[in-house]
DNA sequence: TTTCTTTCATTGACAGCGGAAAATAACGCA
DNA sequence: TGCGTTATTTTCCGCTGTCAATGAAAGAAA
């Protein structure tokens, strides 16, 4: 049971508010006068807009522990009560959804997966509210309310409406999966494409906080890229964005699945790894995960199948850097796990090129357990919560 | 003379003043109410806005001339009045300087050029001044008052700062050109990388109107590409972007000059073509006009050239709607004068290359004589001048 | 101990922006 | 002349963030 002089709502969503509240979440403990210096407000302004984010109990006061010994007033640190909320992140994948529990912080508490029985709309449905159910019955035990659900779901997603407008995996054109969510379950549900959803995850707590312009790339069965420009993750006009899995690399190279030669994913993607393999080899290879273990081996034809993906990723990223001169390319994702293999080609590769100043982009890779594609889906429920949704007017900005 | 009432600033640069005279400037005339529908601001907003910028002449009310008979009390007009203040837009390139002088609107009075005796900024600095100086004059006679003065240069510009980084065609670091310019004309000064200036052009004046995601791509000697997403020009964290040159096409194509191998320039650019033509007929031919002239007289040769640079225009297109999923590209350059030459192979590989729902992007044409490429410095001059430059705070929005 | 100095944080008066609602204006039409 | 209708303006009001001064909490100096 919560205190009840406390409010379940977040405090008014007032531009100050919100971008004091993300900044200490997203930025850790800050006093509030180098919360000013940051936000460029007043500091009077973030004593006011803090006040209220103390009073409904999602900011609390902390002292400096090793503050250094320096003259005048001690400062007293701001940070964000991470156990003041919980959220539900869901990652829908082929044949299974991963659902965690996490606090306000985005910090997973729970972990859990449960095969789907089919890829219909019903059948994903219903497979989330059990698991939903699970993840609200641990939370039960804590005290604490769970103020959103997030779900992830690949494809062409309207975050807007909540809408999966077309998803080429699960077959699916126009579901209305967050009003059917909300129905089912009783949360306020946020659906997002996975990779933005990840995109958002580490924007706000990840490898992203504090850039206004970085990529994240995953490489693993698909190649998949989030883009946030301007401090925004880029959504696209037509709901597609970050294709970089159909850049094509190479005109003359393997046919892709989407019809066209040698884009990224037809010769960085899983099921290329493992034809190139078998190709060059003429004995039966299972999945990557077998590829990985060939190369780990030796197996030449392996590792060159690994070095010819980082080559094609290199320069995808490099094409990524030539258009958009991110600050940062945060790579990702399960394929990651073969990165001793490709990391010298990556780098390699997307020197070669990138033009000009654009190579002094950094490259930094992060291990990504398959967990973190939930966690992601969280972290945009959490994002709504907190009322940070990007709204502006129609006209020429 | 102009009257004495009228000051010569801008009215305060507060938000709904600055949203409401661009959203004029680039949405022709509009009624308050229509204003209020398009910005979201109620209209008593529109109508407090408004005032000041008529007080100060910037805006003038207008009936509706057309008007159907409607119902009700007829709407007023509100539009800019071009009139009320000049600019000088001045494009730098490799041997001639060329200036211009429009109205408030953007609108080209007057067009000079200026060859150039040489490339220092020495030299540079002298002939626009004394190109500025020539501009002036003409304005004398019109009885207003130059506001700003725009340049644009190619290369790593850092608009912020007024400042070229670097610019590999002028062989400049580090050059401080707008105060330098600001010092020897006495005007408020903007610099900005040209393919950026003209991306602003046309935002605000051209095709791009409303549009919050675009690009503008610009076929020439050299194949340039400027991007606006979530309505703001992207710059590019080390200066670089849009380098859609250098987006590789085939790995196994021309060398280019930034030394690798089918980049779009390297297929498509200028040199290519020509380069193309010389080794396929053996004979010699000087530049771009000469392909263009043999191409129109049926030279096979000639015509293949162009058909493959239009492969790899389509092919960097769709690699930027790949990614950015913008609503429009507008195709530009003085290229564009074999625009039918390779019209069909620009749409055919943009729509064989471009993944999904991104192939709905709407490609258009723009025929830009060169005298564009100033009126792009105009346009940041303006934008500067009302004060819409984007400032933001550092923290994560 | 007392008093400075320094830095962090808060307060309270205040200005200005933008919104809501009501008033006003400018028509066609009966 | 009134009435309905749409456009615009006015009036008032709340809210947000700034400014300038004040308070708070240390260490340093006297």
């Amino acid at each position: 049971m919560s205190p009840p002089s406390r409010a379940e709502t977040f405090p008014a969503h007032t531009p100050a508010v919100s971008q004091i509240f993300t900044t200490v979440l997203s930025q850790g403990p800050l006093t509030r006068l180098e919360l000013s210096r940051r936000t460029g407000l007043s500091p009077a302004a973030v004593t006011k807009a803090v006040r209220p984010l103390i009073e409904a109990g999602y900011l609390v006061e902390d002292v400096a522990e090793d503050a250094p010994p320096a003259l005048g007033r001690p400062a007293t640190l701001v940070r964000v009560d991470g156990g003041r909320a919980l959220f539900i992140g869901i990652k829908v994948t082929g044949d299974e959804i991963i659902g965690v529990l996490t606090d306000l912080r985005c910090r997973i508490l729970v972990v859990r997966h449960l095969p789907l029985p089919g890829r219909t709309p019903q059948q994903v449905l219903a497979a989330t509210t059990g698991l939903v159910g699970e993840l609200l019955t641990e939370a039960d035990g804590m005290d604490v309310t769970v103020m959103g659900l997030g779900v992830a779901v690949s494809g062409d997603v309207d975050r807007a409406e909540g809408a999966v407008r077309y998803s080429p995996f699960l077959e699916w054109r126009d579901v209305p999966l967050a009003e059917l969510a909300a129905m089912a379950t009783g949360l306020p549900v946020t659906v997002d494409n996975d990779v933005r959803a990840l995109t958002v995850a580490e924007q706000w707590f990840g490898a992203g906080v504090g850039l206004s312009d970085f990529a994240v790339v995953t490489v693993g069965a698909g190649i998949g890229c989030g883009l946030v420009v301007h401090g925004r993750v880029v959504a696209g006009a037509h709901g597609v964005a970050g294709e970089i899995g159909h850049v094509t690399v190479d005109p003359a190279g393997p046919l892709c699945h989407c019809g066209n030669r040698g884009c990224v994913e037809a010769i960085a993607g899983d099921a290329a790894l493992v034809r190139e393999v078998r190709a060059a080899t003429g004995t039966e290879v299972a999945d990557a995960a077998e590829v990985l273990e060939l190369a780990h081996r030796g197996v030449a034809a392996a590792r060159e199948a690994y070095a010819r993906a980082g080559d094609a990723i290199g320069r995808g990223i490099a094409t990524v850097a030539n258009l958009l001169g991110p600050e940062r390319v945060i790579i990702s994702g399960e394929g990651l796990a073969a990165y001793d293999l490709f990391a010298e080609q990556i780098r390699a590769a997307f020197h070669a090129a990138a033009f000009g100043s654009a190579a002094e982009c950094d490259l930094r890779t992060r291990p990504l357990p398959f967990d973190e594609w939930a966690r992601g889906a969280a972290a945009t429920a959490i994002q709504s919560f907190i009322g940070s949704e990007p709204v502006r007017a129609r006209s020429t900005p």
